[in-house]
RNA sequence: CGCGGAGUGGAGCAGUUUGGUAGCUCGUCGGGCUCAUAACCCGAAGGUCGUAGGUUCAAAUCCUGCCUCCGCAACCA
């Protein structure tokens, strides 16, 4: 079987999980589902980096340990993923002890073969603020130098220092990344990222990277140079490996799913996903990820969502208020996967009310009401086809294929919209057949009889496909889908059996349940 | 000249790689239908695609200048 593994970042643990944290984590999510109902054997990862000063210093100020509030904050995040039905299959931790004795191999490996040798780091610093800043870092507007720290409420003087630190040789594996982006386009994902990541890192030239630190404990010690911790990189990107059990007794997973099919990252840290975590990988002789897909930012009502900034939106309010399939709609149907975008409570409102309440959830309603209403329920023959007919399936078959494609390369926003097609199609389809007229003479006329079921028949095929087609996104209507058609067997449910419409058995039984999308009226407010 | 992204009808967005009738959702106006969640279907109005030039038979799309907004610049998804 063929295996996919994908991973979000492992987000960090300086505070709770945001709408941020959710976007990427629900895109994520829907691939793993995606391609599970294609066949593949997945594997989903998420997890936490939970090592680091800033970590350290919020746990002292929340007066706790910081492994206590690491472990707080894990119950938080999976609770979080847990109500927007991400199914990850494993949670990695930093301070996970196995993650953790990986990476001192690794560190040491590096270290052993030169790829890791001791310097030190010159810097300014603020020795209040415990903070290292790059002359760049200290630039006002007009571009010049000031040696002051930038912390709020600081502006102390930051005093030229250095620090003895270990290095990793980035720059010797520059060219070598250099072909291999050269040789695979898809690497970095989008093209826009990609062409960032060239001009702005690669052309300047990379320059060793400073992988340890002596200013914080709270970290990977460095096993044969106490004092010293692992800062971030080495720590913390060996995750997507270590989670698989690279550099551990039972390294069986990492032989079956290594490499990653799909780093799914943010824009902010592409530039880590893309130079060093592969320069490490080429260090260490492993194959790179086959895929580095950086996404862009959602704004919040026009807003910047940021934790320093102390706006930043948790998702459940909006889960009350609209239901998780709801959120994870809009999620990846109003954003194309790349760019930025702005949530707005009224789009939400309008995405849902359209696409989820006016064009699915009544698609449904009206089609099992009929059912009910001319035929009791259950369809007898469907022999009398209708000249439309023909124009339906044929966009149906179409629909699939072009879903695929779209699922296939992230673009969620597409992917759903080709679907939604299909749904408002399907509307149409009533309209050109007007079932209501066809039911006046059914008693009468069995031709007329077998033309109605015949078009509810058809209705009920596009409802099937739509269930098995939305359910990448929409983790819980499929199945509600399915039970009002009365289908029970798990062969027409499968990615396969959209392909093939018709599928669904005569004498359709349905059984109304009440409306998967209640419509929801603007004048409500977010709660909390 | 640090780097990158964005500027498209009232709102929010596609389209720009491979130039060739400007598309989608919402909203507005008119009509139809009544099975359905006042939902559905049809039609219409509304845009000199930030701006000034250039290339071309032809530019939202390629090139140049400028204006505006935003992000990044050792870890905010």
């Amino acid at each position: 079987m063929k295996t996919f593994y994908v991973t979000t970042p492992i987000y960090y643990f300086n505070g709770e999980p945001h709408l941020g944290h959710t976007y990427c984590t629900v895109a994520s999510d829907a691939l793993a589902r995606y391609k599970k109902q294609r066949g593949y054997d997945v594997k989903f990862l998420t997890g936490a980096d939970e090592h680091g000063q800033k970590v350290e210093r919020a746990a002292a100020e929340a007066g706790v340990s910081p492994q206590q509030w690491c472990d707080d904050l894990a119950v938080k995040y999976k609770a979080a993923w847990q109500m927007l039905d991400i199914e990850y299959d494993y949670f990695q931790r930093t301070t996970n002890p196995a993650h953790m004795a990986a990476v001192q191999k690794i560190f040491k490996k590096l270290y052993d073969q030169g790829d890791i040798y001791k310097g030190s780091y010159e810097g300014l610093y603020c020795t209040p603020c415990e903070t290292f800043y790059t002359e760049s870092q200290l630039k006002d507007a007009d571009g010049k130098v000031n040696l002051v720290c930038t912390a709020e409420g600081c502006g102390r003087p930051v005093e030229r220092i250095s620090e003895e630190c270990y290095f990793f040789r980035l720059g010797k594996y520059q060219a070598q990344l250099e072909a291999h982006i050269e040789a695979n386009p898809d690497f970095i994902s989008p093209p826009s990222r990609r062409n960032e990541m060239i001009n702005n890192f690669l052309k300047p030239g990379l320059t060793d990277l400073c992988v340890s630190r002596t200013s914080f404990k709270w970290g990977v010690p460095v096993d044969f140079d106490p004092g010293h911790v692992m800062y971030v990189w080495v720590d913390a990107l060996p995750n997507y490996a270590t989670a698989l059990g690279f550099m551990s007794d039972d390294d069986s997973d990492y032989k079956k799913y290594w490499p990653a099919d799909v780093h799914v990252v943010g824009k902010e840290i592409t530039r880590f996903h893309t130079i060093i975590w592969p320069c490490i990988l080429l260090a260490l002789g492993e194959p790179l990820p086959k895929m580095i897909f950086g996404h862009g930012f959602l704004q919040i009502e026009g807003k910047k969502l940021g934790k320093s900034l102390g706006n930043a939106i948790a998702p459940a309010p909006y889960v009350e208020e609209f239901g998780v399939e709801a959120l994870r709609y809009y999620l990846l149907r109003e954003f194309a996967f790349g760019p930025d975008g702005n949530l707005t409570h009224d789009g939400i409102i309008n995405r849902y009310n359209a696409d989820l309440a006016n064009d699915l959830g009544n698609l449904l309603s009206r089609t099992v009401g009929m059912v009910e209403k001319y035929f009791g329920g259950e369809l007898p023959d469907i022999s009398a086809p209708s000249p439309y007919d023909a124009d339906l399936t044929a966009l149906a078959a179409a629909m699939v294929p072009k879903v695929e494609a779209h699922y296939d390369k992230l673009q969620f926003s597409d992917a759903l919209n080709e679907a939604w097609n299909l749904v408002r199609r399907a509307n149409k389809y009533i309209d050109e057949n007007a079932p209501w007229a066809m039911a006046k003479t059914i008693d009468a006329d069995p031709t007329k009889r077998a033309e109605l079921a015949n078009v509810l028949y058809h209705l009920a095929e596009v409802l099937r496909i739509m269930a098995i087609v939305s359910a990448p996104v929409l983790t819980r209507t499929p199945d509600v889908i399915r039970a009002q058609l009365g289908i029970t067997d798990a062969a027409l449910a499968t990615w396969e059996s959209a392909k093939d419409f018709g599928a669904l058995p005569r004498g359709v039984k349905v059984e109304k349940g009440l409306a998967a999308f209640p419509r929801v009226e603007k004048a409500a407010e977010v709660k909390g």
